[in-house]
DNA sequence: GATGAATGAGCTTTCATTCAT
DNA sequence: AATGAATGAAAGCTCATTCAT
């Protein structure tokens, strides 16, 4: 089992209680949905790439929405968790005195995460433009809690004189355009190109914090 | 007329010879797609909402494919016509002594351009993910010609030591993400937010300049 | 200009008036309805072969239909032509004591017309399955006035002792059938294999012969 | 339940495992196809005929051809199926001395099941010309199975002295042409007019017989 | 007379969903 | 729980025909 499919794992199937055949067809919606999108993607063509009756499909899924918000929910949940850990600036606290300490860790957990999940996250930036619901959720989510959080840490190192006097959204702003723009080019755009990812990932970083240093 | 329709209408108006329906046509599709997706687009939709019979559609595109690329082609022409004209460095050398200065130039003629043109520059970036053709497209133009254009600006303004030792498409990534980042966030995730656009534009690129800068 | 060309100007061109369009529409319609049936042919198609727009079809044909038919009725007519010739007894009397002398001559002549105008011959036996006005103009011409003379024409070689005694219809059907059987091999089912025809045909002539000729 | 319907029963539901749907729509097909032709017959006319859903057709068909060729090919099956028994030749040799027992009871068992089949023999011969599929399944086996089988027929009875000596492509074409005119002209041209089938039978092969036999 | 853009009904086919088994 | 045949609405697309130019 790849490292990939113990995450999907991970995700959909320790948590609640998936039978056998649910499992296959989340895998195989999946599987469709990243390639050629929830539109384009057909409900009998999930059912044979899961090797399941198509009415298996609804019996467990009300609709095909409903798979599709069942296969990405959880998967946003997971990826904002260390957000909405409790303690966190206790953590920060502790752990990550400095800056670049805290960037290098959380940049690389959560590429870690999302490497680990590409399709999901794939499927979930393809599809948010299109999905009013699953924009709702996200923007409940993130946009309240996550960004909340952000711009505590953010404040959090511009209190601390590491972080540029500038508004905490846009910190944020430039901070996930660049993180996000790497996983995308990354992982996305040119995924078949060699990368030598830790030099890669330096650099980014590097650029992060000199742009966002206070100028000497 | 809008700004917005004023644009629409350079890129497929002027330059082309289009029937009164077909300029309907199109610019019904441009919204629909930009909304919902091409693959959610019904062809009746755009025929109801740009007031022709169904079969008219047909008549000017033989495939509801053929529409989509008739519509987005043109737009990425348009988007990577600041890179392709000839004499670019001679513009840098003469226009552009300081890299602040061609940063700030260049992205308020982009942001410029891709507001005005919103809805198709969402289509491109929505639909680029699940149309083979479309990737094509824009790895023939974008990958070969721009990139290798950018990649001398990059040398053009390393070897000035205004940008740092970096490799050159680390550099253009970086760069591109934190520009895109903004378009994004500014006219596709928070349109509705209110924006001071020239002090953000500002501070984007002053991240950009410490981010690039060599450091002292 | 072909042998076949000719017939085809013979039938259409020269009798009527028909405009230098008009003779393109015909040929293309022919070419097109042979081929793949008039059901299947449609008129953008034949259009396109002759050369002219479509709304020019409908403006000497009112409707697909018609043009079929304006196709179909002079070829029938020709058809039958030797049939409907005032003095055909005289003839028989005059050149043709011996059936087999008339069946030759008659035969060699209706071989020559059919093989100069086989795609309407085509277009012919293919559509008057499905055009129940054709099978009116059909059985109101052939039944009517070609049955009629061409049981004369038995009952005159009967009455001569050349033909055996059996109802006159049931020797036409057995005739017609050895002879359109022969044009039907030849010239439609297995046009591109080898043919030694005139041999075939003095076999067919001889088969006829014997099978209708009085048993001594 | 009719004489035809029997043997469409025996075509189709019998050998195959049709569902009821199934025997439904292939019976309305075969009824409209035989009828208007296949092109002209649309499948919604087939659905509505065959009281089904017009989903239906295409879950058991995928496309209308499909089902055109479903309905064709196990009629072309039984047509020849007399002419691949392994052992014809014995079977001639111990029933049939005589060429005229031979052809009575050939000709009566292949018209009676024409006749009980003449909606699907309709559809074939009205099809052949439009459907290129059709035509090379019927090659491939009629030309090459049962012409071969045919030669050794006449080359049989041609070593008894019982046909004319004549390439025996040509006796099968005269004799062939013979038969199908008899079922064309009894089953599709005039099949309203009164027939003395036993009397026409006869004499078409009194016909065929003295047409083939050696001279004296 | 000729054009070809426009039409809208109708075509084949696909689809998400239901339901009897 | 699982199946897969059945559905019928809707999809993309084609067509014969019309009509303003």
């Amino acid at each position: 089992m790849s490292q990939q499919d113990k995450m999907i794992e991970e995700l959909f199937h320790n948590a609640d209680e998936l039978t056998e055949k649910q499992k296959k067809i989340v895998a195989a919606a999946i599987d469709s949905f990243a390639e050629k999108g929830y539109a384009a993607t057909s409900t009998s063509e999930i059912a044979k790439k899961a090797g399941v009756a198509e009415g298996t499909i609804f019996r467990h899924y009300k609709t095909k929405k409903e798979l599709l918000m069942a296969i990405v929910a959880p998967t946003m949940a997971k990826l904002i968790a260390p957000f909405v850990i409790k303690d966190l600036n206790k953590v920060l606290n502790q752990d990550f005195e400095r800056l670049e300490d805290f960037l290098k860790a959380f940049i690389e957990n959560r590429i870690q995460f999302l490497k680990s999940n590409m399709p999901l996250f794939r499927i979930f930036i393809q599809e948010i433009p299109f999905q009013p619901e699953l924009r709702e959720q996200f923007k409940e989510h993130i946009a309240q809690k996550v960004l909340e959080r952000l711009r505590q840490i953010v404040e959090h190192y511009q209190a601390k004189g590491q972080i540029i006097e500038m508004p905490p959204d846009t910190v944020i702003r430039v901070a996930a355009s660049t993180i996000f723009g790497y996983i995308i080019a990354r992982y996305l755009l040119s995924p078949e190109e060699k990368w030598d990812d830790n030099a890669e990932i330096e650099r980014t970083i590097q650029f992060l914090m000199n742009g966002l240093s206070p100028e000497k």
